[in-house]
DNA sequence: TTTTCATGTCACTAGATGGTGACATGTGGG
DNA sequence: CCCACATGTCACCATCTAGTGACATGAAAA
């Protein structure tokens, strides 16, 4: 285990892609060989380019590899998936309610064009304190 | 709501860089002035890359913008991500048992190496299964 | 042993992506 | 009105990504 960060990072980035996605699908319901994850995809894309996705996927601990002698099994791996939704969810989850209810506020507000004075003065009671933040240093990344 | 499996892949995509994962944390906390956000990746990046990144936030619907005069609030829309998730997860609840018994039969074959038939044998039977199945059809999309 | 089967590896490529600087536009305050 | 502020847009670029064909290697069957 060596860092989260970077290890959540590939777990996203593997699952950005589509293509990933179906062959975790395919491995939700069963472990399958190489060729045949391959032969899944025959129509759409060429063996190398499957094997590439399955490396990603493996790098990123979402899926397991056993050799059993020329053939090599590939098996989900469904906690990291789990953990790193748990955690994204989870996260949000005590923001969600005001997060909604702000919505609420918007799409009502759209509703109600004639109220323009009550979300401006809101704005500005917001920026202010959005100034005044200790959060200001930023939590981005160098890349 | 054109495709949504294009939809779907829009969010996956947007949740794939860590920089916005990072602005969808800040909106998570409060909704932000666009300015506010570039200044807390002041460091990390210009203006416009973050823009940029907000744009895709909003393509993928998980940003919501309204103006207020020269203002450009973005407020965080949490359905997306948990609809996204639910539905990621949900789908492999039912192989999450016997995904995780594999994987202990896995490591628990992995530590008496001696039994190297029993495995062996299993393969095989899974792979006379694999063949027969009608999901022999790709469900793989063609780019 | 040879051949077939299953997979590995590598080089290459077109398109996508994340980043930048420069110029442009609109809003709001003095 | 002018100027400052906030944001928009565009062209460019280095790097990454998803895909391919070709050659290589090892296991298993004939």
């Amino acid at each position: 285990m060596k860092n989260p960060t970077a290890e959540v990072d590939l777990v996203w980035k593997a699952l950005a892609d589509s293509t990933r996605r179906s062959i975790l699908d395919l491995l939700a319901e069963r472990p399958l060989a190489t060729g045949e994850v391959v032969a899944r995809f025959e129509k759409a894309l060429c063996r190398t380019a499957v094997m590439k996705h399955l490396e990603i996927l493996v790098q990123a601990k979402l899926v397991i590899v056993r050799r059993e002698g020329k053939m090599r099994w590939n098996y989900l791996n469904p906690v990291p998936i789990q953990q790193v939704c748990d955690r994204w969810v989870s996260q949000h989850v005590r923001q969600v309610a005001s997060a909604v209810s702000r919505l609420k506020e918007l799409t009502e507000d759209r509703v109600s064009q004639s109220t323009t004075e009550r979300p401006s003065s809101a704005s500005k009671s917001r920026r202010t304190k959005a100034i005044s933040s200790d959060r200001l240093n930023t939590p981005g990344e160098k890349r």
